[in-house]
RNA sequence: GCCCAGAUAGCUCAGUUGGUAGAGCAGCGGAUUGAAAAUCCGCGUGUCGCUGGUUCAAUUCCGGCUCUGGGCA
């Protein structure tokens, strides 16, 4: 592979187990690279081993960066996200060395490609206001924002939430922030090289499968175990095989179970990621030139 | 060997007072702008165990058989 010109930037995406991390590793050594994550779990310290996080022998290989470097108790997203690695490619740029955007998060992706809507922060009192809401939660979009209303089933409740948080803090309807979003696309100006990791859909099921079997034997169990009592909100608390595992541990599932519809929901994840890419065609099958 | 209860979608089951059947889960498709490993939407034809009989019509009633639970010997 030729060497990109100045301002370039490679992107790594795929789905879960589909052995993205070790491509990413190969080209970082090969071209003088630096990782820069793009999954929103393996942002948690909490978590390593339940959400293969590359291990200390891959990060003494080649750098990564944002990986586990936040705690669970905190409340990380896209925003905050896009913000640490835009500063990471930049850094990378300024110290002449490759940045490699690894991950399986597509939503960060496609925030670092179209933008993201800056919307201010939210007030935590309304925030909270909000989730903890009981009634009617779509009745009181309707009755603020109709606009953001019409296009959220009732059945949304955590997009609603966040139409009403934002309308609530700003004044302004949250269709009307992400109207201006394209403008300010990170990698609207830059080189960019896009490689989709595939794999077929049942060697992904059997890989995710197998590979919970092994974070169990690496000691999965005590991760969780030790994972602090977080609020059930928190997005730690959902990583796959977290609740199931506290599940296991407060005497609700056996092992067994617990290990069963842990590999459920993984299939359910990579389904929704293959979903995913399926529908960014225009932003990657086409210019993506696979691995 | 006898008695009882089951046998219906990949799994767990509901149902049809006789007019060929439906939920949950799984699976599949889709959406996706600050919780995204999240959240939400859509998709259900399957010899109703096999075989005779009654009936215009049986998955549903009756008989026999097979299998699976449980009980009695």
């Amino acid at each position: 592979m030729n060497k990109l010109p100045a301002k370039s930037v490679v992107l790594i995406a795929g789905p879960t187990a589909s052995g993205k991390s070790a491509f990413a590793l190969g080209m970082a050594r090969e071209r003088n690279g630096v990782i820069i994550n793009a999954d929103s779990m393996q942002v948690y310290r909490e978590l390593r081993i339940l959400t293969a996080r590359p291990s200390g022998k891959d990060e003494r290989l080649a750098p990564h960066r944002l990986y586990g470097h936040t705690s669970g108790a905190g409340d990380y997203s896209v925003g905050n996200w896009l913000k640490e690695a835009t500063a990471e490619i930049v850094r990378c740029w300024d110290e002449g060395v490759l940045p490699i955007v690894c991950g399986g998060t597509g939503l960060y992706f496609k925030a670092m490609e179209q933008g993201l809507a800056e919307v201010p922060s939210i007030n935590p009192h309304v925030r909270e206001k909000w989730r903890g809401f009981d009634g009617d939660i779509h009745a009181e979009l309707q009755h603020r924002d109709p606009e953001m209303a019409v296009r959220l089933p009732p059945s949304d409740r955590q997009r609603i939430t966040r139409a009403l948080e934002v309308f609530d803090t700003t004044g302004r309807s949250l269709l009307a922030w992400q109207q201006g979003a394209k403008e300010n696309a990170f990698l609207n100006k830059i080189n960019v090289e896009r490689h989709l990791v595939n794999v077929p859909r049942e060697d992904l099921y059997a890989r995710a499968e197998r590979r919970f079997d092994d974070m169990l034997a690496q000691g999965a169990l005590e991760e969780v175990r030790a994972l602090p009592d977080y609020p059930d909100a928190q997005p730690v608390m959902k990583a796959i095989g977290v609740p199931e595992l506290r599940a296991h541990l407060r005497g609700a599932l056996s092992l067994t179970e617990a290990a069963s519809l842990a590999k459920t929901a993984s299939r359910h994840y990579i389904k929704r990621q293959l979903t995913w890419w399926r529908g960014q065609g225009a932003y990657w099958t086409a210019r993506a030139d696979g691995s």
